[in-house]
DNA sequence: CTGAAAGCGCTTACAG
DNA sequence: CTGAAAGCGCTTACAG
């Protein structure tokens, strides 16, 4: 945390209209942000009726105008007069009054769970915002675990667009199409690049090492590990637990290596399990890769400080985010290729 | 990232009312939650009109008795069948129209820069979404760097009650009341922590280290621990930077002890900057805390994992979010006690 | 003690 | 080609 927050100066913010940033309560040691369109009184904000009063049209001609309705056709002229006033005026539509009217606000919500910060959730979010805000959405996230309750009053109190639950797709991608060919991106493609890239430094006998605790996904991944090995001809996958505690960590890991002294390369559910498996053999007075390879998934910063730095899968979800962007919005989604992900190559695999 | 999400399987939900969730769109490799309250016709939702119909009464007064108006006196037995008809037909208010008729809806968005991530954000993040939720609010997280259009663009969507900069207060401390006795919380008496340790520990040259790239709590962090270096009798504090890529660090941290080789301790400025220095000390065939000790501040999973393991700065941001809560809604504060941090010891400093 | 009415700001059939 | 009207669902003076 505190790594370069931004525009921590501009704290107060007025514009004519209705905008009324302030210094947050008198006496208090807070400084925050408040919207107060009411406060500026009513002549505030500037609504249709005042567009219309302005170009000398009704309120509908103008929603017409500037939503750009095909079903309507109004004269160029009226339709630049329109578009001067609102512009001259700087109006902007009532989002509340629009969502009211039309069912559903711009926005969008993204569910996403704690613990899964890194490359891919970065440019995930990025993408999804980016392409949202190209279309006229806003994205806004909800963190922490969802409960049905929590996920309805978001929806009671903004009735969003769509909800999107974090990168569910790529979560789940085996039980979804199959795009061009295979393993071509996805959970699987992924956790194939991870297994193959260990086999083309001879390793034949691999193990996964997953996190502690409940998780959804670590079943799909210890299996499209499997299907990769087979596939290659490699020994079967086998997996074990790399609990967070340190010293239970390296415990884990003794006794895996006690069990299974047949397997020279581990294969990580993410930098952070991978991590804490480098550290084990640490404590345990072993390296990587000589005594155990040790490979990352989704490259953080800290695996290239660690010693040896870690050998770990970049993805770019960038792509991922505006597919589910698109999605969200029931809009076309061809022509987005996500970038395949690469093999950082460093000194741990 | 992948660690952990939670309820993945839990795809379609749908409920008597309005809520409606389906599984994306035909042919998609995509799941996503939809709201489509519309979708089910106009009887699909609950309104005050059905509560007032069921109970015999106005719209007005269901409206009075829901929301407890104490400027109506309502016979018990009339609120009694009001609120037993709402019970009964699941009656929620819609957000959208409250919203639009009060000025404000009932959320609250926090801004939040990237990389920012830690045990302060996690715990901050808490508190607030706790406190909002305590008191019927909700809270939305807008990710990335902030420019006045783009929280323009919230605001017109969907009229929250409040924006919030990420720990705004905390970061600019110095500026802020005086909680009960100087240094007491804040970046202020959190920098002081860390010198002290470090004082404590019979360092009396101190650096501190900073992170790349603009940075405007920086200076206020070094004149913090210029300030306690100062009360304790130490040698002033120096500074340096430490950049990310992990060469031209080492180079940094090699110039620097050349400069300065009197300094035997560093102050870092989060947990980051401190594997930083961790790594370019051992680039440089060093290690700490002989040849140099690092401290870091904020307390990350991986500190607990590197080599030496990283002496830091535990801060519970909890209370901080609560209080950021309770100021966005115009509550009061008191009672709400941030915990002390505490100093983690470990081994590189 | 309770109800009819206005209005928040917008969109969209429906007439002309 | 354009406007008057209804209505999204709620809150709140204002009458009775």
């Amino acid at each position: 945390m505190l790594a370069q927050p931004s525009r921590l100066a501009e704290t107060v913010f007025a514009e004519p209209g209705c905008l009324h940033w302030a210094c947050g309560t008198a006496g208090a040691a807070w400084r925050i942000e408040w919207y107060r369109g009411r406060v500026m009184g009513g002549s505030g904000r500037v609504t249709l009726n005042d567009v219309a009063a302005a170009s000398g049209v009704s309120r509908a001609t103008v929603s017409f105008v500037l939503n750009d309705d095909p079903n309507q056709t109004i004269s160029a002229a009226t339709r630049e007069r329109v578009r001067q006033a609102a512009h001259d005026l700087g109006y902007v539509p009532h989002g509340l009054a629009r969502a009211l009217r039309e069912g559903a606000s711009r926005v969008v919500v993204l569910n996403i769970d704690w613990g899964l910060e890194g490359n891919y959730s970065r440019s995930y979010v990025r993408g999804l915002d980016d392409e949202l805000a190209a279309h006229g959405h806003v994205l806004l996230v909800r963190h922490g675990h969802q409960t049905p309750q929590e996920t309805r009053r978001v929806l009671d109190a903004i009735r969003p667009r769509a909800v999107i639950r974090f990168a569910e797709p790529y979560l789940t991608g085996h039980e979804l199409e199959d795009r061009g060919g295979g393993w071509k991106d996805g959970l699987a493609a992924h956790s194939a690049l991870q297994v193959r890239h260990l086999a083309e430094r001879g390793h034949t006998h691999i193990a996964q090492a997953l996190p502690d605790g409940e998780n959804p996904v670590a079943e799909a991944r210890l299996r499209f590990a499997a299907q990769t090995a087979d596939r290659l001809g490699l020994a079967p996958v086998v997996s074990f637990i790399a609990p967070r505690p340190r010293t239970a960590c390296a415990r884990a890991v003794e006794e895996f290596r006690a069990a299974r002294p047949e397997v020279t390369a581990v294969a990580a559910f993410t930098d952070d399990v991978a991590l804490r498996a480098l550290t084990a053999l640490h404590d345990l007075g072993l390296t990587a890769p000589d005594d155990l390879a040790v490979m990352g998934y989704d490259d953080t910063e800290y695996g290239a400080l660690v010693t040896p730095a870690l050998t770990t899968i970049h993805i770019d979800a960038e792509a991922h985010g505006r597919l589910a962007a698109r999605t969200a919005l029931g809009l076309d989604t061809s022509g987005l290729e996500p970038a395949p992900a690469r093999v950082i190559v460093r000194d741990s695999a």
